[in-house]
DNA sequence: AAAATAGGGACCGCTA
DNA sequence: TTAGCGGTCCCTATTT
């Protein structure tokens, strides 16, 4: 094993990290969290709690970096995360596997693949069906979470939500890697066609409720 | 003041 | 062949 590979697998291990004990943190907050019906109690209150998802994933940053070994000290916190961030490019240039694409078969050995989802087979996959696959995944609710998921309301995480670009790029199989950016553009798109509403809140939509019935009424008939 | 985020026009590629 | 849809690119405006 070279000194590439050996690095590789060191991010894939402090993703997995990460993504595990984000899970078992963010299951807590969002058990509180469903406590709020009113929409407006929600409204408030969901900086505060994405807050505490960010503080959650900077401090499980800082351990995964502990764990990480000796090897690890020149990064700091931030930096792992930039590095994680960092290995989906380099796939494309290196046509290698990153920690991303690793995350991606993970995924789809979860049975979020292309051909399972409701758009997968015959009809081209839409970005807001791969984002409420991505929300449905716990194992996502790192980089994308419902705040909360009963009024369709989601919200990306400041720190990852390029990594959910990044594989919305991959999933499409675009040539040059997608930005937030250009991301976030496309859901605009959706405002003009009513299928997802831009919450007046840092990096937050909403599915409309006719969408949002479509998709869950979708994923019931995917798992039954 | 700078960085992050949002908005919008023009364009591209795919499909019916 | 073409029109329409669903993004994608890139630039500017606004917010934090």
């Amino acid at each position: 094993m070279n000194t590439s590979q050996a690095y590789q697998t060191d991010l894939e291990v402090i993703l997995e990290f990460l993504e595990e004990h984000c899970r078992q943190e963010t299951r807590g907050l969002w058990e509180n969290a469903d406590f709020h019906t009113n929409q407006q109690i929600v409204a408030d209150d969901y900086g505060i709690l994405s807050h505490h998802v960010d503080s959650l994933q900077l401090l499980s940053s800082t351990k995964a970096h502990q764990a990480a070994g000796p090897k690890e000290n020149a990064l700091d916190s931030a930096g792992i995360r930039d590095s994680v961030i960092q290995g989906m490019s380099v796939e494309e240039a290196t046509g290698g596997k990153s920690p991303l694409s690793e995350h991606v078969s993970l995924e789809e050995r979860a049975g979020s693949s292309p051909s399972a989802t409701p758009a997968g087979r015959g009809k081209k996959l839409r970005l807001f069906h791969f984002l409420f696959e991505m929300l449905e995944d716990p194992g996502m609710a790192h980089c994308l979470y419902w705040v909360p998921a009963s009024v369709g309301v989601f919200r990306f995480s400041s720190t990852y939500k390029e990594h959910v670009a990044a594989l919305w790029g991959q999933r499409k199989g675009n040539r040059r890697p997608m930005t937030y950016q250009k991301m976030s553009r496309a859901l605009r798109n959706y405002t003009r066609s009513g299928e997802i509403i831009k919450v007046r809140k840092k990096l937050t939509y909403q599915f409309s409720g006719a969408t949002l019935t479509t998709l869950r009424s979708q994923q019931r008939m995917k798992n039954a």
